[in-house]
Formats: C-alpha cells, sequence, structure tokens
DNA sequence: CGGGATCCCAAGCGATACTG
DNA sequence: CAGTATCGCTTGGGATCCCG
C-alpha cells in the first residue's frame, strides 16, 4: 500500500469494457429512457414526466452516456424557447431484442424467483 | 406484440420488481459468478481465484443473492473441513441465452460505440 | 475452507437554487 | 425549456480481523 490509493484492478473479468457498457445501458434510468425512446422521440421535460421517479440531475447524466455512447440522438429543434428533443439512433435501436428477451425473461420466471425468494426468506 | 404501450402505472417505473431482479442478476459480479457457474460447478475460493477482483464480501453477498433468486445452488459436499460448492440451477441455465445474447450485442457494437465515445469526448 | 463482523471512505444521488 | 452548480447524506465496497 506505499502505491496509490488507487484499487488494484487486475486483467480479466469478464471484460470491463463491456461491462461497463451493459452498466450504462442496462441501469435503472437507462433502461426506462431506451424504453421510453423506442417508442417515441422525447422532450426533456417529456421523459420526466414519462418517468416520475427520476430526478433532473440524474436524468441529464442517463442522456449524456447514452448520447455519448450513440444509442440515443440529441437534437435541437428550435433555438428560442429552447427545445430538445432525444431520439433512439440505429445503434440503440439494434438493444430492442437484447433487452426484450431479459425483460421476458424476468416477466416468464418472476413468479419461481419470488416463490424462491419467499422460501429462502423464511428458512433463514 | 407492438403494443408499445406501458400501462403507464401511476408512478410506477418499468416495474420495480422486473428492475431489481435484473439489478441482482446482471450486475458486476452476479454476471461472472454466473458465467463461471455455467461451466462448471466451483467451490467458493474456486470462484474467488476465478474472478480475482472480486472481494470475500462482495463474493459472499453475490452468491447469497443468487441463491435466493435461486439461479444458483448452494450444496455443501463436505462437513469437515467445511466444503461447499455452488452450481447453477436450472432456472439460472434459462439465463444464458439473454445473457449471451447482450454479450453478443456489445461485442458487436463496442467498435461503435468507442469511435461515438471518442468522438463524442473529443467535440467536448 | 467458507465465511461473519467491523470500520471506513469515496462515489452517487436527492434536494435545492440558479441560468441562458 | 433544458439544463448547470453545489451541498449533504446515504451506502456499497474494499480492507482487515476473526471464527467454526
Amino acid at each position: 500500500m506505499t502505491e496509490t490509493n488507487r484499487p488494484a484492478i487486475d486483467g480479466l473479468e469478464i471484460d470491463a469494457p463491456h461491462r461497463d457498457l451493459l452498466d450504462q445501458v442496462l441501469d435503472k434510468w437507462p433502461l426506462q429512457v431506451l424504453d421510453r425512446l423506442c417508442e417515441q422521440p422525447s422532450r426533456f421535460n417529456e421523459l420526466r414526466r414519462a418517468i416520475p421517479a427520476v430526478t433532473q440531475k440524474s436524468l441529464t447524466a442517463t442522456l449524456r452516456r447514452l448520447e455519448r455512447n450513440c444509442v440515443v440522438d440529441r437534437v435541437i429543434t428550435s433555438s428560442r424557447p429552447i427545445a430538445v428533443e432525444y431520439r433512439i439512433t440505429s445503434l440503440g435501436k439494434t438493444l430492442r431484442g437484447p433487452i426484450d428477451e431479459l425483460l421476458q425473461w424476468t416477466a416468464m420466471h418472476m413468479p419461481d424467483v419470488e416463490r424462491a425468494r419467499a422460501k429462502f426468506d423464511d428458512e433463514a
């Protein structure tokens, strides 16, 4: 520890970049934003209303990250008063399949999981 | 099928339980643990060695959560000295498909994303 | 061997206020 | 309208020590 305070990161996890990308795309807010934008382009405040639990700070951060990863497009549609529209990109659309399969998995197996949880919690 | 409409339940998100389940299964450590256990049953310390970056605490917590959700099975194979083996369950195996598709997505589009990121960071 | 119990810090998030 | 800035708290995680 006479070293830096940087945590010792070693080489081979599932692959850091991949993990990182999944985090930025599948997290709580990103997932919901993508879900919404897949259905329709939306303005900032429309997204806030569509996802009531998100704060402006988190939404902004989420959108920036998604834009950075090129799954969402930020389009200024008017300058005064400023209007911004967020749209899913073609790359973003390719996420639909994987995400939907994931959601279908949870939908299909949620009962099993909840039963398992109840049992686990009960035994403990 | 494309009845895109989310029920737009009052104040509810993409569905908290689903989100929650995804979190517990797709997070950094769970993903790597599942990945490993899909290939072979493993003991606790084998997992630590297979995933060098994980701490004992995180690994324990991860395994407990996976066990609680019934995607991983905890099997005591010896009592003295105690030996525990973790195995993927049948439910856990059904996660392979969705997860693999996700990883294939990242693998396929990582170049695009990295280019986009570089461009984004450069412009900023 | 497979953990449980602590301490502790930094990152993240919510809440709030302000701006072009 | 669509953000930026700041602050304070919560908490997840690493590090460490110990036990059956």
